[in-house]
DNA sequence: CGTTGATTTGAATATCCTCAACGTGCGTGG
DNA sequence: CCACGCACGTTGAGGATATTCAAATCAACG
């Protein structure tokens, strides 16, 4: 199958990360009122720097104490089946928070793999811990984002199970559109650095199913693309594609 | 479709919930250490029973500030989309924990219904940020939980996404009877109160390929079933069935 | 340029869904 | 008490969606 994914992963350098991530929640989905921001280099100690197909971490049976932000570029998490199967869980844009399933211990294994040239921002989670007891917003943050995240997940779950070939791939167009203009990138004009069969395995179908759609988007005139560079050209008819959930 | 879930829940009285609970983690999943026991009567308020088939809560658009252990009984949580169809997420036994995920707020709704005459224990989360914040033990019991609830959720999504209809039968009553093991209940000899209908929501499929496989399954001698009861007499032959997640 | 890997497209097939009929258990009212 | 209705469950036949297999095209790169 695929080639087990490199482990070579570089400290981008000897000192801490940019100080505007600390302030702004620009790339790190955490802050600290602006007095304290000076505790953020006890929980962030490095920046890593990880190149396209790369293996960011592996989290296995052990629990691990560090969580990762990506700072730049993009990542997938994946589980591997003993039969050789994969599912890929999910994809990661700056500003998104990795690892948080793995505080636990006695688990599936699942490997964070870098789309392309990325970085992504090493976070302690047990000075995160402790910052968070001193600081009931940091505590807060840090619970929303977890149940951000396992919202997510059910979205996930209910395209999976709930939902046609076509419904699958358009709101998974507009969720990552959605969620790249949340940080600010652009929202009707990207690039998709996952290959077909990622975005197949995400959406539990084949290569060639989201192929097939893909070309009949673009027929239909609710998208342009050539290859990875997508824009979307018809929101509404997208949008029109899709049930959004009840609120 | 269906019935809108009644909201009729009764507190189950105005004490507290037994102090067994408290203690050992029976029943609630979290736990203080025996001399700080009595500041549980601060987290957790109050006992609610809720009838088969009614609502326990519902999450909306406003974030929450309770989250509910189950105690006796089980529940399920559904999403439903705006054009009707449903989609039911998980199931929850004794001494899980429901609504993690609406700590955070602007999220789709979802429905806690339960299967069957049950109780939940009301944690105020106010009160458990609060404790966790003396004590480290319990704010990392919580995170734990959520990394839980989390690797679950990717479960899931493998078992939707990656795998055919038998597998995802054979995993979910695997699963299934594996949790109630894990609470001290019969892993073998279990009462299914779902109907095949929810159970065919929860694994993307339909009520009838359900009782399709269901019907093989006992055919095979793998398992033993009439209607809701259920016994698991060849355990290894449904394991077969099945890849784990490498780990 | 030729090789390699990714993508697109086509045709045949399989799995699962839809539709429909029938069976079963249970509570209700005659 | 029995008949009836109703919800749930089972089983079958046919059909649709997505997969599998296969081949052709395209892009990147040495």
């Amino acid at each position: 199958m695929k080639t087990i994914p490199a482990a070579t992963v570089r400290q981008v350098d000897k000192a801490h990360p940019c100080d505007r991530c600390y302030q702004s929640r620009f790339c790190l989905p955490i802050a600290l009122p602006p007095e304290q921001t000076g505790r953020m280099r006890e929980i962030v100690h490095r920046t890593m720097r990880v190149g396209k197909g790369e293996c960011l971490f592996r989290s296995g049976a052990a629990a691990m104490d560090k969580v990762y932000a990506v700072h730049v570029g993009s990542f997938k998490s994946v589980v591997h089946s003993t039969d050789g199967r994969q599912q890929i869980l999910g994809f990661h844009v700056p500003g998104e928070l990795m690892g948080l399933e793995n505080l636990v211990a006695r688990r599936h294994a699942i490997d964070v793999v870098a789309l392309e040239e990325s970085e992504a921002c090493e976070v302690n989670v047990r000075d995160l811990e402790l910052a968070a007891r001193d600081v009931s917003t940091l505590q807060h943050q840090l619970h929303c984002l977890m149940g951000d995240r396992l919202a997510r997940a059910q979205q996930d779950q209910f395209n999976l199970g709930s939902a046609h070939a076509e419904e699958r791939l358009a709101r998974f167009l507009l969720d990552f559109s959605q969620r790249l203009k949340a940080r600010g990138l652009s929202s009707w004009q990207l690039t998709l650095h996952m290959t077909r069969e990622e975005m197949a395995s995400y959406l539990g179908l084949t290569m060639e199913t989201v192929s097939r759609l893909l070309s009949r988007f673009h027929r239909d005139g609710l998208i342009r693309l050539s290859v990875r560079e997508l824009q979307i050209t018809d929101r509404e008819g997208l949008a029109a594609l899709i049930a959004p959930l009840e609120s």
